[in-house]
DNA sequence: CGATCTCTCTACCAATTGGTAGAGGGCATG
DNA sequence: CATGCCCTCTACCAATTGGTAGAGAGATCG
């Protein structure tokens, strides 16, 4: 109770977007969920749009956080992509709700794409570099930075949050069966990237 | 105009979901959008969710079209997977709501996940049997079948629908960049699943 | 005390939603 | 012609949607 309105309408917010997604979202489900009127919300959040929008640059503060966090402690290649996906699982574990807006945001043809791009891109300009200086270094296979990024973003943010298709291959969701995601994967990009043996 | 009233439904059905999603879909829209009266859609489809579930079971028939229709040739391997890679791109290209219905099925906490889940899994049994069999017979690395078939899955499914997060990455969207990012997918699946040399 | 500001509320509203009821036209069959 | 079926329509409806207008409670400040 005691953590500010706003603060609390953009976690609840987080939650429903993230979970149902913008168009399933009502704001009086929201108030309702918080206890507080439709109008509490809208008075912090002139519209539906605009509060979607703070809910997406929230996001993004805390997932370049999560991106970032390791990136100074100066591991190499291999080490620092592991390092990265055990990050994601973390998060995928603590806050799938944040995943889950993700997935909504960057839809096909979103509207809001822009706005969590124009934030997160600098974080991928950085790993991109990375990849470039790490491949210089002999640390990992050559190849195209951009596009390699690529492939590692699909198949770290879908092995962590495509639920419905584990469930689907026979997959456990549960903690032990998520360890041995991460460990499988980690396994499985480990030899995408490391360097040919000649 | 020679198309059957429910065909034509449902291929407009099928567009909007996988494009705009189930929520944001209106009957009326659909209807407009057609030509004909929200109340010829319920004749057909005694509810939204009838339709959507039509959809789905449309779709779940053109999705293991796409993916059993190069089983049969008896390519082993890698040679395989990139077939596979192909064909899904192929798709991607083709038919881009229908790898965006899968997205909006799949979403944690779907309703129908379920639904799509019963035809399809038939074909991920073939799939991650056809992983065993290649890795006993040494065209493949050895792991779990399993895990690196969602490995495999996210990938592909990824890098060919996650075209918000390209344009944020600052990669073309045009024919040439997907032929590009085609190629450096197989490149890193190639490298992911080749076995080992001694 | 009076004024102002911050916050949450009640009261509404027009538009849109999925869905029901049933009329009517075209067409075949008796 | 009459009957019945297939199809699409008009006419409605209750519920929900995002959003507006403005009242009132409480604190702060002069």
């Amino acid at each position: 109770m005691a953590a500010p309105t706003p603060d609390r309408i953009l976690a609840a917010a987080l939650r429903a977007f993230g979970g149902d997604g913008f168009a399933a979202t009502s704001l009086d489900a929201l108030a309702d969920q918080l206890g507080i009127r439709k109008q509490t919300i809208l008075y912090y959040f002139p519209s539906k749009q605009t509060l979607f929008e703070a809910v997406i640059d929230m996001a993004a503060v805390d997932l370049a956080k999560v991106f970032e966090e390791g990136a100074s402690r100066g591991l190499t290649g291999l080490a620092q992509v592991e390092a990265l996906v055990r990050r994601v699982f973390r998060l995928a574990v603590a806050q799938p709700e944040l995943l889950g807006l993700i997935r909504e945001v960057t839809r096909p043809g979103s509207l809001s794409a822009d706005h969590l791009a124009s934030q997160v891109s600098p974080v991928f300009d950085r790993a991109r570099a990375f990849l470039q200086r790490e491949m210089d270094a002999g640390h990992l296979r050559r190849s195209d930075p951009s596009m390699l990024l690529l492939s590692i973003y699909s198949t770290v943010v879908g092995v962590a949050t495509e639920l419905e298709v584990q469930r689907a291959m026979g997959l456990a969701p549960n903690l032990r069966g998520t360890l041995a995601r991460r460990q499988e994967l980690s396994r499985f990009l480990r030899a995408a990237l490391e360097p040919v043996r000649n």
